[in-house]
DNA sequence: CATGAATGAGGCTTCATTCAT
DNA sequence: GATGAATGAAGCCTCATTCAT
């Protein structure tokens, strides 16, 4: 008569997981702590997860997903014009990853992860996946700002989208590095400029 | 002194540890390895190094200064206007970075390292610091195109140049993690239009 | 709990500490060494010593502890006059002794961590504690011998009692020096003559 | 060409070594400590002793050395009856010994040296000269008073040196557990009470 | 299913000793 | 003779993982 699998253990456990993988990193962190964290024991991490690593990736999961989640939000609620929209874009990913900026350290710990063996592909791959995601929804609304007229520049959409998305990323990990760093307002100096170069023509020759 | 020992030893041994830490990434290397790529006896590391971290954090200075001389090359032999000197700072950074993209493993190494305790605030100022150097210089190639009257825009520089930086980095953890990834085109598109914006007037009613 | 373990474990790991250590020295044991001793695997010892430190502290409590226990027992059980009652005392503490001569070398790595640091002070008051637990019990059986008016020296019971214990010490020293050294025999002239003069004023033109 | 070996050098180095020993304990103290207080190279010890241990063992036959030369000095100098030469042969070793308290710990762990191989028999061996050394002076001592006649108790001159300096050494060790310890004070008294016994005659149904 | 006691591989670090200069 | 850079053996300790209860 074994109770049935507590179906909400495994997410306890990914959420005690963040936190302390956050806070001091993967190596540093133990599983006894991670444990210690969920209130359970120690042995039972491994009913519901194969090894350290594999807890790793898990947590690692859990965020991309609430991140994408979090954009998909956002490009279905907003309206108007596409720089608005992409402005709003940009205004809303930096505002929830500055509210999260502790888990800006896990992050980096995952991306170090990629670095390191033997997950190295696993979490390479899902990286590589979550950024095409972030990049296709931020390339449509940038191709719908061409196609209403609103941009005129003739530019790879996907890859201002990628140049962007980047400038997100490296914000948040300047704010990471300086907690006094200004995120949004170099955000809105940022997209500014860009919105005001996808509004021209770029001459070939004025480059 | 004894026997004349190599004088540079600890440059050799900088060497070794670069090369196995950006293999294998900082946890996963042993002092053993470094050791031997250095051809060198394990005792010998703790001669010019008090502890692995400290290795560590010697490899890192060593990388932050090769870039930074790099960087300074680049601006006193480039000249004409500010856009081309621009482009061709962003051109040979990333040209620089990616003909040693396998050393990128390692700075993401060390960003995952300003997360992990103890040595976090060790890493992060250096890091702070060399963001804070790069910006100066960029920043300073935007506002003589502003003096110049080549950019009309009316923006912080330091944010745009905080912005810019910002990209490369992304755009090198994206080729990192996807070696088919286009980083010089991605580059391009993204100052072309960047320049773009900055050589127009951005009307606040537009955004 | 899991498995019952053993609920003496913890006693266990130190039996087999007294045992290496006092063959071998503190210095010389390794953990590895203890751990086989006890049958145990050299993981299970952190599980209740924090350090190789902190065994080699219970080791001496344990046996601290055993000898008060000793001297508690005789001091209870033996009846008579004062003299009587002292030399059954001298008698039982250096048999029992003897017959674990081979802990004597323990005992001086004790007293050896008493110099060495950093436990030095955590060894120095435990030391201190339990010759005062000695002198006491000594110093109270001289005083009854003087209520009774058996000894009519009149000299500081505590003063006595501490070069008796200390004459104890010392001749275990050099019975472990040289098995040969007759130490009941010379304890036993030795706590005669100190006797005899207890019995006698000590007129004091006579030194 | 070679210089002649310095003759004080080796000399030099033991003093230091004493003084490093018995600061820190053998086991802590390292070569290159003892070199540096020496101020000389580390190589240079090796040229002067074969190895660490034996450095230690001359620093030992030092300090003994040292010791037996003081007591020949009380011998020799002090007159009066055995009682007062007794008296101040134990107040000079003593106030000598704790004049040097701190080398009490170097001692210690002489003492405890004896108990860890390989070297146990060596120091064991020299450590049971020194006390038959001692021994024999202060038996004599005794074994003039009887032959005087200052002394009736019918004893073994030998034991009741050995039982005396054993409470020296004693002594010793207390006042180094304890810096408030009277030395001096417990001498006394106890050998106040012990030369009143010898006074006397022992009367065997008296014990 | 849950637990945590037990395990032992493996890493960092120390330091006595060597030996080229 | 003197030196100290180089070495590597060896030890303490950590911690992911297992498994008996």
């Amino acid at each position: 008569m074994a109770r049935p699998s507590d179906p909400n253990k495994k997410k306890k456990i990914v959420i005690a997981a963040i936190a302390t993988f956050a806070q001091k990193g993967y190596s540093a962190t133990t599983i006894a702590e991670v444990a210690e964290a969920a209130g359970i024991g120690k042995g039972t991490i491994y009913e519901y997860f194969r090894s350290k690593e594999d807890l790793f990736f898990a947590t690692f999961e859990r965020l991309i997903l609430d991140t994408e989640h979090e954009m998909d939000k956002v490009s279905e609620s907003v309206v108007g014009s596409a720089s608005l929209r992409l402005e709003a874009m940009a205004n809303t990913i930096l505002s929830t990853w500055l509210a999260n900026l502790n888990l800006y350290g896990l992050v980096l710990e995952f991306w170090s992860a990629t670095a390191a063996a033997p997950s190295r592909d696993r979490f390479r791959a899902a990286f590589k996946a979550a950024y095409a995601d972030m990049r296709a929804v931020v390339a449509s609304l940038i191709r719908e700002g061409m196609k209403d007229d609103e941009f005129h520049a003739d530019v790879d959409p996907v890859k201002v989208a990628s140049a962007l998305i980047g400038s997100w990323d490296a914000l948040m990990l300047q704010a990471w590095l300086d907690p006094d760093f200004d995120v949004l307002g170099t955000s809105q100096t940022h997209i500014d400029v860009l919105l005001a170069g996808l509004r021209h023509n770029i001459v070939a020759g004025e480059t």
